[in-house]
DNA sequence: AGTGTATGAATGAACG
DNA sequence: CGTTCATTCATACACT
């Protein structure tokens, strides 16, 4: 043929991150770097580049997405069907100029304009309006104009925030607790701190009731109740933004794949510890809560560790080195490598060593050393004193 | 009526530029005008009109993104560097064993393209029919032939990150555990358990660092940083209402005056963690977001304590009795009897005893006993796994 | 083959 | 204006 090469692929050449230039990534963007500037952009590319081809527009896209979908992924609401009502414009612009693609049917929107009386442009109502933050655009552009003029965005906004009572659960059947307390344990001295280290029974053969620590059973006397309503409010222009960063936060906390690198090997699926605004108030409440397991803790002797420490990475299985950890007494499954406890947990959160000694993390939320494979850490929140 | 899920609004409908309409305003830029005034871009707009809606809005922010974009286009793709293989990552995530080969990379410049044209068609795709390991050969499309080789060669990959593969685990990501530790053994029996249980030192001799947890050298390095920001929330679906909720609780948890009934003893000002919701950010930007802090944590020697502890219940003052707690080390003065963690803490935290042990409460959130006066307790932040 | 998912890329819309 | 968010497109690949 004439060109010989029928076309060459002018598509458009995807580019595809080698797994270093994936690894290099995704360890940046735990590492925070969620939003590169551009120098920082030039920079991340330039070392990307060791590792094969790549443009810093390509890096853009990267971290825009990646953060983006880190963001969004556990959202799904969306109660009603697929977005099939949408059969909107099937592809407008393709890349560059010129390839524009045949959508002409820009579906519905009838009315089309095609009528030159382009005055009807002022549009209705006040609320829906454009940016016009400068002065012309006052008016809402054809396309909303016709689709929907009468849609009141916030026609969906429903109780008032009243926030939903708190309790309306009956009389808890709680578990009566123990009986063998601690000795109460001493403030502060060493000494004292020695004593009120809590001492985990070991492998010997004390065995606690075992409560996984946050065993169905407590999960469900613990985070019940609440469960705010959802409601849309209104003027939430300004929360908007807060609101994105509450998600962002949780999406970091929850996201586990991907970007996450982090997976919870314990039970399926259980009623995870729901935080935040838990939309369905777990209905089970006392009837069942009461098995508490009697949390007897004898005096546990607690001989060295079962856990020795050890620097070696998991190598093992061919890309991303994985060890296991247990948090919260739930045993994870995490990349070999500083972890990002800021990204997984979020803020606000201290994440401690089985001494309880806060672990160590830079102004990142990454811990300065990779966590210890078989090590037992906990999350403890800060106490919110004032 | 309205029943039936009245589906959300559409909000918004995202305007496409019919291909007249990209047309006129591509054109319009390349002649010089990038930055029309509002009265040049009413009359593109009119212009417009003919072809399809569209709002002035819409032309203004055309020419605003035009511009940008045209500017730095995310600078073009760099030529490779090196001529590393180039590999493509496997879809999913590169959880485990990745084995991309490099095959025979066609490492080139992925310029070779030429025509200008249009033409985004593809033909079938041409030849190039690789070996794809699995048992298929795989006709590598343009792109493919064009940027790089793979082979995909299955690779026995992993978890597709969806459904975290609970017990699924094989070979790779288990504990890999290098040298020693856990056996292996499936995550929760109770043995293992037992064996993640942290140990603390007793008070034989150990003695740990002794880092008051929360000393104000940790709270400092480990907070300043971000926002505080407790918050992780898995649904957001609410927002204002959840805020609401948030700041309810941070003002209960500061309010001591009346109704909180807690009262710090420890430091005085210190920068306490601020919960609540604090929207700004910290802007890390970047540039260089470097000044960061040594961060050296180096086990802190905490002076005594000025703390002392004391059997009996505070009632001395006055009217309410009271009593003594360590909550995360930090000392308060609670009011006697049974205390009302959620009210205090917020949902979602799990107040345990040094023991590791939740503290029983009713699902009000308040503990079935008192706290122990004396006594130490922590709270801990859920897993908010998923 | 068809369907769903993951992800690079593109671009309208906004924010500060 | 530079930056960032949100949507959408398009495609490679995984399943069934």
């Amino acid at each position: 043929g004439g060109d010989g090469k029928e076309k060459t692929p002018e598509p458009k050449v995807r580019w595809y991150p080698t797994i270093e230039q994936f690894q290099i990534l995704e360890t940046t963007f735990k590492s925070g770097m969620t939003t590169p500037s551009s120098g920082e952009i030039k920079r991340i590319c330039a070392q990307l580049q060791e590792f094969g081809p790549v443009g810093e527009s390509n890096v853009f896209y990267w971290f825009q997405n990646q953060k983006s979908r880190n963001k969004d992924k556990h959202k799904q609401r969306q109660p009603y069907n697929k977005k099939s009502a949408r059969v909107i414009k099937k592809s407008a612009i393709s890349y560059g100029n010129a390839a524009l693609i045949p959508t002409q049917n820009v579906t519905e929107t009838p009315h089309s304009s095609s009528s030159s009386s382009h005055d009807h442009q002022n549009a209705p109502p006040s609320e829906l309006l454009v940016p016009n933050n400068n002065d012309e655009f006052v008016g809402l552009n054809q396309n909303q104009v016709d689709a929907f003029c009468y849609n009141p965005t916030q026609t969906d906004l429903q109780l008032p925030s009243t926030t939903t009572p708190f309790f309306s659960d009956q009389p808890a059947a709680a578990p009566t607790q123990t009986d063998l307390q601690l000795p109460t344990t001493p403030f502060f001295s060493d000494e004292l701190l020695n004593m009120s280290q809590p001492a985990f029974p070991t492998q010997t053969d004390l065995q606690l009731p075992t409560t996984p620590f946050f065993s169905d059973e407590l999960l469900n006397v613990i985070q019940p109740v609440l469960a705010p309503q959802i409601v849309d409010v209104p003027d939430l222009l300004n929360d908007e933004d807060f609101m994105s960063y509450l998600n962002d936060q949780h999406d970091q906390g929850n996201n586990q794949d991907e970007g996450a690198s982090m997976n919870m090997l314990q039970q399926e699926e259980e009623p995870q510890l729901n935080f935040g605004v838990s939309s369905n108030i777990s209905n089970h409440d006392s009837t069942d809560l009461a098995p508490l397991p009697p949390i007897t803790i004898e005096a546990p002797v607690v001989d060295p560790f079962p856990i020795t420490q050890f620097q070696g990475v998991g190598e093992a299985d061919g890309g991303l080195a994985k060890c296991t950890v247990s948090i919260n007494n739930q045993v994870f499954d995490i990349d070999v490598g500083r972890f990002n406890v800021r990204e997984i947990f979020g803020d606000g959160v201290i994440f401690v060593d089985c001494f309880f000694q806060p672990v160590p993390i830079d102004e990142w939320g990454v811990t300065l050393e990779p966590l210890q494979n078989g090590a037992s850490y906990f999350l403890v929140l800060a106490v919110p004193v004032q």
